[in-house]
DNA sequence: TATCATTTTTACCGTTTGGTCAAATCTCTT
DNA sequence: AAGAGATTTGACCAAACGGTAAAAATGATA
């Protein structure tokens, strides 16, 4: 009797993934991120994703059971990266420190996944279908912890007093701005301008 | 002979237009503006855009030729509003107070036209298909100009030295955001937090 | 190299989408 | 109240869409 592999299901649901399976996933969701993150998920069409990865529809839906799980598995590996700079934060550092290379991190990660930040933007500009408990449990509990840390700081007067929850949103639209809204800043800096490639 | 009132075109182009014709068009605009702030340009639907304005879509299509032509309608509404604060600030005034009030200005109409900066922000995500040449002469045109003014403070010591173009990027992004992922400054502040309506 | 599981393709299907057309209805003016 | 023009509707169309089924091709392994 051979050992049956898996449960006959999705392939993803396989007790260990193939070398093509590994493959191929990681050429869709590649692919998906790209639509995905300029269009949104209305405007992003299966029939795109696949032409971008280079692979028949049929043959990408063997790998994704549909088109949200394809959305909900690119959000979920984004969440991790998305919150990684913020989680750093320490209570026991030097506020400006702190804060400083908060920034810091924000602005390289967006730097380096602007495809990954606009997702993000486009999945807030739809109202957060997918990830709105996300964001009234996991991060707002964690926004919570950093704001009670700032707060800390303010009031031992090491910061200067600001609503720190504020001063976050001012941080991550700053420097997802770049990301987000690469276009205009191209356009509006123009060649004059240019921002060497690092 | 009766007077011909029109070149039996569009209705849009018709010499004069009626009651009817400005009622629809304004109403087909509303819905419009709430569709595709949402989705963007490929994730909003006719069919949806007419359900919204209560009305049928050959009746809609009647008033507009197509999708895009109510997208761009929609746009070129949309810059004039979204530029009227930058062109008021005026090189005579005092740098704390014109840039004061231009921040004030801009957050203003955020929370006054929050779709229409998501129209905005969801044309930004998409590349900026339909107003790339716009970005490219007026608006970079406009902040060269004000540029120009920051630099000329700064030169004379009035301003703390900075680049003046990352400087309108910080505060577009940041008044900006509270319209943009409104959704998520919801969900992270929480009831306890909430912002009294004005 | 034969076998079996994995992967890919071909041919579809029902629905949604952007858009057209002609007929029917309504509105305004005379 | 009639006529002309403006508006609305219903019936329709081709293409795009998300997704399925089954056969064909490929890959791994013994």
């Amino acid at each position: 009797m051979t050992q049956i592999s898996a449960s006959s299901e999705n392939p993803a649901e396989r007790r260990s993934k193939t070398r093509i399976q590994k493959e191929n996933e990681t050429r869709i969701l590649l692919a998906a991120l790209e639509v995905f993150s300029e269009n949104g998920f209305r405007g992003a069409t299966l029939d795109r994703i696949a032409a971008t990865a280079k692979m028949s529809k049929p043959n990408l839906l063997y790998y994704f059971k549909n088109k949200e799980e394809i959305h909900v598995a690119l959000l979920t590996d984004l969440l991790d990266v998305w919150l990684a700079p913020l989680r750093e934060i320490s209570p026991h550092g030097e506020p400006a420190d702190e804060i400083g290379s908060y920034i810091r991190r924000k602005l390289e990660s967006s730097r380096q996944f602007p495809r990954e930040s606009r997702l993000f933007a486009n999945e807030m500009l739809a109202g957060a279908p997918h990830i709105g408990d996300f964001l009234q449990s996991e991060l707002k509990q964690l926004v919570d912890e950093k704001a009670a840390i700032f707060q800390g700081w303010i009031d031992e007067g090491r910061l200067a007093p600001c609503d720190p929850r504020h001063l976050l949103f001012a941080i991550w639209s700053t420097t997802q701005h770049y990301a987000d809204f690469s276009v205009q800043v191209r356009h509006v800096l123009g060649r004059e301008h240019d921002v060497p490639a690092r």
